[in-house]
DNA sequence: CGGCAAGTTGAGCCAGGTCAACTCCGGTGG
DNA sequence: CCACCGGAGTTGACCTGGCTCAACTTGCCG
């Protein structure tokens, strides 16, 4: 096998196959090199990384499934701080001040732990790949900003259509529609929204019940009102306490 | 003059003064180039980076002063997502997705708009100043993703006592002291914590009450209790709710 | 088909939002 | 130097969105 032969391992991972993603930007020759010094993991639900085996391999890219920053509080509650997805790559060196979320698998994932000396060196020499993982990061920073600002002053049903926003934004990339993957459960969705698994069950009631969307399954939903949705994704009074009485179709002057 | 000559402008500048921050970084060369290239700016209270100003300068440095992140709802509620203090640096090249927040100054900000052309040079070229303005953004996003995890799930006396601790790490840098600095208004603080100005004005008078912290000014407190303040931003319910009676002092064991 | 976690529904309650009144403080002008 | 002003901060009283707890249903996996 010629030294150069891409491995098995990259042509079946998305960080290669697509082609905005980091390894894509690679020439063969760092793909190998990247390749031959760096482990895939799978992990499944509820598998943490650990501190320990982040401490070897504090680079991680993933290439499918969604991966949770948790924070646990001492008396049990819970919060997810962020969900990582395909393309999302972590550097975590040197990032053990303050109390460092636990990185957890919320369903199958699976993700490729990079050798951070060949990251390092790509990083440095190749402009292409280094300006994807550059905008990787800033999105990732960005999108912690927007839902920082979701979270803090809206209200539970403002949150929810952000997020069904959020998650149409993250597709968008991959053939857009008003059909929406929701790719975590309820129980993850309620942590990363701060609020409960009852609220959240009751603000997609309403949200059905007034005809916006319909769910398609607990994984899916079809936005039917993307206009209205917006609005109260935008945190217009008018539609989100639904006063308007007739389900929140009537579109009222904004103020 | 020589071309080589260090500007007042920078010579004046944390951002080259500082030897962590980027302007230290580069060459002689490098730094004049940059200089010339790029504009400085002086914000008050109120002052909004402009999106078309933004289209022509997408970078920016900040030298001193607290520039806030913020998004408006449309029934008027105003969130700040994210405060950027000395020596962060935003790029918001092709960040034209979502409804990105205004950046609006929250008193005095000083800061270099840079030339995009010079920044993406220097990124390639110049190793230790890529490793500055990379270390940089990560900590903006996991800032980002801790905030995130304070305010979803955490009480008011909880979030205040994170928030107290983000101030400090942030201030670590320059010289550690129980004297924190808090560099925003009450009413700032408020929009960034997902609370009301009157909360805050509440929480802040519990924690002196209960002698874990002594307010020197509205800009200044002096922690008193350490461990007790990080247990009760690490969530711990025994104390929060201050349900031991003895002003919180009393150490309980933790479940 | 059994077992269990996830999700849903309902009833009651409380942390913190809301509103209004008041105080404090820095800046300004006579 | 003081009177004035306006925004920021504080305090108190009241009210409500969503948390809590408990019971129930659904869906998934072996």
């Amino acid at each position: 096998m010629p030294e150069t032969a891409i491995k098995d391992k990259c042509k079946r991972c998305m960080l290669y196959a697509d082609s905005r993603l980091f390894c894509a930007q690679l020439s063969e020759d760092e793909l190998c090199e990247l390749s031959d010094r760096s482990r895939t993991l799978s992990m499944k639900r509820g598998d943490t990384l650990e501190d320990e085996a982040l401490a070897h391999w504090p680079i991680v890219a993933i290439d499918g499934g969604v991966l949770s920053m948790q924070h646990l509080l001492q008396d049990g509650r819970k919060t997810i701080a962020a969900f990582f997805m395909r393309g999302d790559i972590l550097d975590l060196r040197n990032v053990t001040n303050r109390n460092r979320g636990a990185l957890i698998a919320l369903g199958k994932v699976s993700l490729c732990r990079l050798s951070p000396a060949v990251f390092e060196q790509v990083m440095a020499q190749n402009a292409k790949a280094q300006k994807v993982i550059w905008e990787n990061l800033r999105d990732q920073a960005f999108r912690a900003f927007d839902h920082s600002g979701d979270i803090a002053k809206k209200q539970a049903l403002e949150k929810l259509a952000s997020f069904i926003f959020e998650c149409r934004n993250r597709q968008e990339h991959f053939g857009k529609t008003e059909l929406i993957e929701i790719p975590v459960r309820r129980i993850d969705l309620a942590e990363y929204l701060g609020m409960q698994p009852e609220t959240v069950s009751r603000c997609f009631k309403d949200l059905e019940k007034r005809g916006i969307l319909e769910a398609q399954s607990l994984g899916a939903v079809r936005i039917t009102n993307v206009p209205l949705l917006r609005r109260i994704a935008n945190g217009d009074k008018d539609v989100s306490t639904g006063r308007d009485g007739e389900g929140g179709i009537k579109i009222l002057k904004i103020a």
